[in-house]
DNA sequence: TTGTACGCGTTATCAT
DNA sequence: ATGATAACGCGTACAA
């Protein structure tokens, strides 16, 4: 049956004939109550279903318990692999999550702080949108004391700031590196979008493989694409445009982005001889199920990311770190190298 | 620079020497307020980066204009597609969304209703976890009036209850009844956990097609299996271990288990003479990056179930529903037939 | 050991 | 047109 009366601390003084803190001092296991009285009051409070009312208790206790977590997209596997390791953290330390998507739109990013901000959440961690470079609709958490972390996405503009992010420079060296080891002087690069929190770590990965290793760089291998199918077609047409200097071996930005690249390769032959060799950041589980699958994958390691996001924004909410005493942590990446049974080249 | 003090109806009152209701009135566009006080204190609540604290005005409203929503994963795109259709239709209507993950476990989703039971969420989306039968932790929420949708998972031992649930019947008919008309006879179907609310929707409807089209039910041609690889491909080995009964076409409940098993098909050559075309549940992209893809896949639009749930949630919500009289929405699936070239059995 | 009184930030009712 | 006051549900300092 539906109940109309809310049972609040009051509604069960009333009752147990008792005052109200009484009755709130039981719940809370107030050492000075009575061993028998806060018995009566904790029954009552379970035959009734009391659930303390959280705004109430935000309210007096000027603080939420709540992590607000702002990022683009759900569908993207790091995205939710990262929640993993923020959730985990968050509630063994008390707090709750809530996670707003961007879409990867300014728009809905500002109104996705707006309304965490309106909850007066305890913290921050927020994944940039592509297009975020006027950071006021961030910067208000902080000047009110609310803690932000920027994680995965670096927001290249905005020098004062907490950062937790994927070390792609070095995920992408390692993966550049192998392929060099593996005999491959043409390696392509297919990087994402021309924001600099995309590609620029990526980039400098590869570049500076290649000039270790004495590998000539060539601007003709490499090509930049979005998300977009499209566009990544007509980037790898771009770097397989010439005869004379066609790549062996291909790294890109992200998975799915690669998937279209070899999808596209193997339509035009370049597979049935196993001519390219790739690698691409992600390690999707759906590797396993493609007849030409990248030699390894670049892990970020998403789980890890999020856990040392909120790990440092706990330490910041609890001020064991200043907040003004701006961290950065970079997580490493991990080489994954798929069955090399194939042994091409 | 941070600034300590909070900003509150209070504080701008004191700044502009005005009562603490007017100040609220002139933000909330009183008509009896005064233009010129009204543009006066929007301007200082500007200036002031003023922004109003959720907890209270919840406290005062008694609502808190947050939607709950529970789910398994997030991992799995039907669920984070469905989020999709959940946030349209949320925002559009004022609502903000928080979303909590069961992981599969009756604990954490019996934690995450207590969560959102105490954050007083006007309205509860839930799909529920796989081990779900006693329902007492959600009945707490219509018990104090708040209207519950149970979506996708179908809460079969919770007669009483709002569902909206793909129509799971019609999808494995039209797939089962579009493999007959390829002429096949031996068509296996791969179920999934064994809980009714997973495969007895789809069972019926493969046995249904079967028998409108007179085509004979063999049990040798059932098996179940889970989210699990190995489980799988047991279930798979169990199906084509009788030579002279052996399926020459495959539904199975969900693509990324389909997936497992055509790569073990594949692996015993069964796919060398495209002797299997299988279908299953889910539409993942991926499909057109396999080598041996299924003929088909069933759609569940999750984003149509999605804004189907909450549609009807805000309807509950808003009492143009009575919260007991119980709905029950089907949203149906689409066949997509993917690239027929192979021609094949 | 228990009760009284106040305040958290906001809105709404009733005076002025 | 504006202000004083009460109330939402809870926790706590202080009084009894």
């Amino acid at each position: 049956m539906t109940n109309n009366t809310p049972v609040t601390l009051k509604f069960l003084a009333d009752k147990l004939k008792m005052s109200v803190s009484t009755v709130s001092k039981a719940l809370n296991n107030y050492p000075t109550i009575n061993a028998y009285t806060r018995q009566r009051v904790q029954e009552m409070a379970r035959d009734f279903h009391f659930t303390p009312n959280k705004s109430a208790i935000n309210l007096k206790e000027k603080r939420s318990r709540i992590i607000g977590v702002i990022l683009p997209n759900l569908l993207d596997h790091f995205f939710t692999r990262s929640i993993y390791g923020i959730e985990q953290f968050a509630t063994q330390n008390g707090y709750n999550v809530i996670i707003s998507q961007s879409h990867d739109e300014l728009e809905k990013e500002i109104q996705s702080a707006n309304m965490l901000l309106r909850s007066r959440v305890d913290g921050l961690i927020v994944a940039i949108s592509k297009h975020t470079q006027d950071f006021t609709h961030l910067n208000q958490f902080e000047n009110i004391g609310i803690p932000v972390v920027y994680y995965t996405r670096n927001p290249s503009f905005n020098l004062n700031c907490h950062k937790v992010l994927c070390n792609t420079f070095q995920g992408c060296y390692q993966a550049t590196k192998l392929l060099i080891d593996r005999g491959h002087q043409k390696i392509a690069y297919l990087g994402g979008p021309k924001m600099i929190n995309f590609t620029h770590d990526r980039f400098n990965g590869y570049i500076n493989a290649l000039k270790d290793n004495e590998v000539p760089f060539s601007s003709e291998l490499v090509a930049y694409t979005d998300f977009d199918k499209e566009n990544t077609i007509t980037a790898i047409k771009n770097l397989f445009v010439y005869p004379e200097n066609k790549p062996t071996a291909l790294v890109a930005f992200k998975e799915p982005i690669l998937f279209d690249a070899i999808k596209y390769l193997r339509s035009t032959k370049h597979f049935k001889t196993n001519e390219v060799e790739c690698i691409g950041f992600g390690n999707t589980s759906f590797i396993s199920y493609l007849d030409s699958p990248p030699i390894a994958s670049i892990e970020e390691n998403p789980e890890s990311v999020g856990e040392n996001a909120i790990s440092l924004l706990i330490q910041l909410i609890n001020k064991e770190i200043d907040i003004h005493n701006y961290q950065k942590v970079m997580v490493d990446c991990k080489l994954i190298v798929h069955g090399l049974n194939a042994g091409s080249v």
